[in-house]
DNA sequence: CTTCGTTGCGAACACTGTACGCACAACGGA
DNA sequence: TCCGTTGTGCGTACAGTGTTCGCAACGAAG
């Protein structure tokens, strides 16, 4: 049996002591966090190990259960981190209907900057909010009950429902992309006779597939923007009423 | 007979000849697949493994390999199989807002049946549709046609978005209730302390958490289900406005 | 009877998340 | 100066995981 590695010196000497060696003066749970974020935001949701992470942090992968309980906690840290990048206006903003908007899509653009969290969200839920998160389901109460609605939590509900159902759907969408090495056109492209070939006995969704063809081909990532500003008016428009029928 | 395995026959005799000892005849992707379903449905998501399968099937795990490619496919003929559940009104009914809220109200029961489902369309996505998901799109395509929506497909995206959205999130939820053991009128009551502590200083979010506390407590089930009725109307809501702006 | 394609599967490989227990730095009091 | 206590890092080990390889046993075909 050879030692393969560094033997740690039988012989307690000067020079083998570890000595400020580190760049990172200790582990940290915030750091941890944040580079657990990196590497799924890298490689994905299941390309994220505590080794890896581990090593990643010149750190042993048992190290970082001293300052998390368990992956799925890590897990729960990532997304609330990540939380606190969703922007939304303030609450005394004169158009209401615009500034739900935008907390919409950037709910979206930071469910597309982290795809793995929609893979989250759909196994631990929503069930122990991080105050992140949190904060956000704050402001857009505030939003709501400012512009006046009568169930500021059921006019979330909707919003938020159909943004976290349209972005993860979209996320997963752009992993499977991303895991093909392919760009998002040249993906379609390839499996368009087969998407074709499938539709084709299906003659509404083949109406509605024609008309939207030459667009995914061209600029899929503009088509993508587009379907979610349209959906997401068609909820608004909901929501606009719901505030009307009250006012009158 | 005691020994089941086939293994000891150095010997070849006739009586440790397998013969007809299986009661299913052979290995199946279909009965593969039942299985599966039966498993995630009774313990989640990460209980289901390839060998726990394979020793319910009586058989073993590298046999799985010969009529499933990989898990992850097999989860995907999973998802497939369950979407085969969700029911879809005719497209010729007479009133097209209740069939479409009987589409949601359908899609969100099996989504409830199955709460591994979530975690598995926040992972792979609606990629590649099977033919049983692509069907129910299809028939949602018939019924907003017919209603004489303009863009049935901006129709679908809203609904089946919003659906997505509200049915995963519940789901997720009813499976930590589940994990925890209790039932979630329990589950709830012991961590009443903790969310009011955390809602405090939210006063908008707290506002609300008061009117729907004694709700939340006594009939959990049901106050979810009005929720996601109450909603799904404002969806509508916005959907039927879009159909009046094109009949007039 | 021989051959062939198909199916089942024991064993192995490369990993995974996590528990245990030791080594060692920092520190506060005697 | 020593001695405990406390908190951190981590080598090792355990019980699994998905998946591959190669072999054995079969039913049908030639």
């Amino acid at each position: 049996m050879a030692a393969k590695t560094t033997k740690p010196s039988p012989i307690p000497s000067v020079w083998a002591r570890p000595q400020r060696e580190q760049d990172q003066p200790t582990l940290n749970r915030a750091t941890i966090v944040r580079e657990a974020i990196v590497m799924l935001d890298a490689e994905g949701v299941e390309a994220l190990s505590m080794r890896k992470l581990a090593t990643r942090l010149n750190a042993g992968a048992a190290s970082l259960y001293r300052h998390v309980a368990t992956k799925d906690e890590l897990m729960e840290l990532a997304v609330d981190e990540v939380a606190a990048e969703i922007h939304v206006p303030p609450a005394d903003s004169p158009d209401w209907r615009a500034a739900v908007s935008e907390a919409a899509h950037s709910f979206r653009t930071t469910a597309l900057r982290h795809p793995w969290l929609g893979s989250v969200l759909g196994q631990a839920g929503l069930a122990y909010l991080g105050p992140n998160l949190m904060s956000y389901s704050e402001r857009l109460a505030a939003l709501f009950t400012a512009a006046g609605f009568p169930d500021p939590t059921g006019a979330i509900d909707a919003v938020l429902s159909y943004v976290i159902g349209m972005s993860t759907t979209e996320a997963a969408w752009l992993s499977t992309v991303a895991r093909s090495g392919e760009s998002e056109a040249d993906f379609i492209a390839r499996l368009l006779p087969a998407a074709q070939q499938a539709v084709a006995e299906h003659e509404h969704l083949a109406k509605g597939y024609a008309e939207t063809e030459e667009a995914a081909t061209t600029d899929p990532a503009a088509m993508r923007d587009a379907k979610f500003a349209a959906a997401l008016e068609i909820v608004l428009d909901g929501l606009t009423l719901r505030l009307k029928a009250t006012g009158s």
